[in-house]
DNA sequence: TCATTTTAGTTGCATTTGCAACTAAATCAA
DNA sequence: TTGATTTAGTTGCAAATGCAACTAAAATGA
């Protein structure tokens, strides 16, 4: 066993390095949800990123949903822009500051965060069916473990309290 | 414990949320790289797909990159043409069937892909730092079986032989 | 008090992406 | 044959994305 005129000492197939892996996979699975929501809701991802934020805790401003969902600013607005014209969402500026603006589901804004919500975490758990619980925290940890390198300062993750 | 007006009986965070969860650290990782290919090497993803398929396994036709790399057809075209205009490739078509394309990198594209593909696993080793190599395994494990829900047609990974 | 800097959010634009429609060649079926 | 279908690859376009530049308001500080 020599190594010739080739310096392939180390092997890269493509279906086995870890990069090109998480990006078919994360591909497919956010194409799956956002036919989902899109098809039943009429709703993007970027929609539905904010709704659950708001979902969680209401009352955000938009700065504080870019940093929860971690879309950048444009793409926070744009979005709210359109759940709010829809009525789903509703912008109340502050008095105090008149830059910021406090957004919250409305009612009907509920109603179909209400609706989608249990269908994304059907979908969860059907991804999640063939794991054992174990290796779905495993799952989580090695994830979170490897977020910390990939994005050290917004990391965020585990360690970050509201 | 009762559950008043709200049919919140299972949380949903957004940070827990596993196709959440893939799709930002799938984006950090995918920016990272490609970062990397283009400053360096003024390469794209997709390029750098073909390139390292080709790496592999030189002289395939544009349908069998695509099927490889998971591109369409399209992205492959049009990636393809612009590694053929800077000489990273050469495309012979097929005397026997003259729409197919035979695609091969050319000695000034094994020297790029020489170049890259030490750093690319560079990187990958760098984010597995943090994983033990039984971890690691573990994770390849996982995303297998996540991968073969979200898109059971395509799966390929490891079943698949040439 | 008023110029300067910072912060919140929006608008505009260039690039990327994904998909449909197309062309050209080969295969199939009568 | 030759008409219809399938396959390989390309072109075109609409929508999504990411980023820079902008406006308006607030904070800072002389």
């Amino acid at each position: 066993m020599t190594h010739p005129t080739d310096d392939t000492q180390e092997q890269l197939r493509l279906d086995g390095f870890l990069p090109y892996r998480l990006s078919v996979l994360s591909n497919a699975v956010s194409r799956k949800i956002a036919d989902m929501y899109e098809r039943e809701f009429d709703i993007s991802i970027w929609q539905w990123r904010i709704m659950a934020v708001l979902g969680e805790s209401d009352g955000l401003t938009s700065t504080e949903v870019a940093n929860r969902t971690l879309m950048d600013k444009p793409a926070v607005s744009r979005a709210a822009a359109s759940l709010t014209e829809r009525q789903i969402i509703s912008r109340k500026s502050d008095v105090a500051d008149r830059r910021k603006a406090e957004l919250k589901l409305t009612d009907k804004g509920r109603e179909i965060y209400a609706a989608i919500k249990p269908r994304a975490l059907a979908y969860e758990r059907e991804l999640l069916a063939s794991l054992s619980p174990e290796e779905a925290e495993m799952l989580h940890g090695l994830l979170t473990r490897l977020s910390h390198i990939a994005s050290p300062d917004r990391n965020l993750w585990s360690d970050m309290k509201d």
